[in-house]
DNA sequence: TACTATTTATAAGA
DNA sequence: ATCTTATAAATAGTC
């Protein structure tokens, strides 16, 4: 007794995905659904990537409507102070007349990387604590005007306190040593070695292919950030 | 002999794809094949987002053997630079040059002792302690259970941020004072003087084609921003 | 935002 | 690394 539903194929062909060419999507209003499914469902694919290869990954998009949204593991500037290094050529600045000048790029990394640390053990209790429950990582945030309104002014205020802070110590500090340890409180745990998982050998040595190199050339020294 | 191959209903509805959890693949080699194939995956996703919607995307990927795989459209450089400008905010600088040199120190040292703070808390964190006092700055207060992941991932980003702006700013002296001939300012694309040959040698990337859309992926070039 | 019908992406295997 | 195949996922069209 096969119950056929179909009998009278249903003229609804529609409801369901149909097949769509890739090009550009005219109709300003699907574009922008279709922008916001897709754009989602890339961040949930690098995060999957991520979590499953240990990769580091860095994501930035512009909307058609000039909105930034960013995703990144460990985070975004990581991974772009990563790949600037990386892709720079190490020109050694041999003539060092300025030790502060010269100690702010190895002292900038170091801190970078520091903090890179933290960031993992922080990204690790959070997804800990999140279980499989939730979906949206802490690392996707749109940075647009809408959703980080409050956000945004508590960021703001933050700064700028911390920023005030920071010029106060700053003035306590150059009043007594100026040229001290630069790198010396910075490199204290420079060494990322013990980024508890093995994954993290912050070692880059071998890379493939040739690079192309075009244009938007820029601040390209020693690999500086 | 027949030989009944499929007799005994082989358990083996294997073949085919199946659902796997999310979670690190410890196996290096399938951890690769599935790198290779989820990375391809991305790229794919990325470029028809932006062939569809005419978004701008920068995607960087350091694999779990660091190499590193990029994409971007325009192309990457672009991208990161556009980021950047839009996400700093600009510090009025009073002008003199030679403060900003003498404050970076300085700013660095205060800049790691805030860091050491955040170090702190977590390792506050870790004993799940208590006591939070109140009037002061929540940068300044050991975190309390309760608003702990929030304010610390708060302050992890303004000192980020912070970080940001000292980099840049470390940026533009050295433009000026050391790094003529690599001329540039942030945010403001330059006539390709890029580097030396010489330079460029070390350089590596991993890429698929350059600028195309079809092959998406692109190589991003010597790493300036 | 939610709901399918389908198209795609892919985990396993070879 | 590649190709195949059975499935799991993503998502276009609608509401």
């Amino acid at each position: 007794m096969v119950v056929v539903k179909k009998l009278t194929k249903t003229p609804k062909p529609s409801k369901g995905r149909k097949k769509i060419e890739i090009k550009k999507i005219t109709n300003k209003s699907s574009q922008q659904v279709t922008f916001s499914k897709r754009r989602s469902g890339l961040f949930k694919k690098a995060s999957e990537l991520c979590i499953l290869c240990g990769a580091q990954i860095a994501i930035i998009v512009f909307s058609p409507v000039h909105k930034i949204f960013c995703f990144g593991y460990p985070n975004v500037d990581f991974v772009i102070d990563r790949y600037i290094r990386e892709t720079s050529t190490d020109v050694p600045q041999d003539g060092g007349e300025d030790v502060a000048v010269d100690n702010i790029v190895p002292a900038l990394h170091a801190l970078n990387e520091e903090y890179d640390g933290v960031l993992q053990e922080l990204a690790r209790r959070e997804r800990s604590s999140e279980a499989s429950g939730s979906g949206r990582f802490w690392w996707d945030k749109p940075l647009d005007d809408d959703m980080a309104a409050e956000e945004l002014e508590q960021y703001v205020v933050a700064v700028e306190e911390l920023m005030q802070k920071v010029a106060m110590k700053a003035d306590d500090m150059m009043m007594r040593s100026l040229l001290q340890p630069y790198g010396a409180t910075v490199g204290t745990a420079v060494n990322a070695a013990e980024a508890s998982d093995a994954d993290m050998a912050v070692n880059h040595l071998v890379h493939e292919n040739e690079g192309k190199f075009n244009d938007y050339g820029q601040i390209g020294g020693p690999g500086f950030y």
